[in-house]
DNA sequence: TTATAATATAATGAC
DNA sequence: GTCATTATATTATT
């Protein structure tokens, strides 16, 4: 396995990052587009980052959670 | 899914812990410290905790409530 | 009654 | 899956 500090988190170990919480056009745009595209490619994730201003693992981190928490819907 | 007690909460659940009324001098510098930053880190916390001598969690909820009655002038 | 301290839980960012 | 932080609803006390 590749160590804990994968590459597009830029923090060292032990350290959590900044809890920031996205506005709500954010969330909106990225609830639009997970409906269409749920596992966007590295371009499209960059894309995304830049439109709506966000870090691409940023964007990576959002649709891991919005996939894993989809799925416990029952 | 959080789960029943938090961390940030050292009672047990169904007991309430006694109340405290924040000294003027205490609610000034939170007031003042809030303006700055509603959303202060662990690490500020304790600061905090240290130089008003009131326990952290109790910190913790009073940031909780103020930010729920900011938006509750609206 | 009003203000606010305190409890509990849901939603969600980060890991 | 897990933990941490924020948001919100509610209860309780001064």
């Amino acid at each position: 396995m590749a160590s804990t500090c994968t590459s597009w988190s830029p923090l060292p170990c032990g350290f959590r990052r900044r809890w920031l919480v996205l506005k709500p056009m954010q969330q909106g745009a990225l609830h639009a587009f997970f409906q269409r595209n749920p596992y966007p490619g590295i371009a499209t994730r960059e894309r995304l980052a830049r439109e709506l201003d966000i870090p691409v693992f940023r964007i990576q981190v959002w649709f891991q959670n919005q996939c894993t928490r989809q799925l416990r819907q029952s």
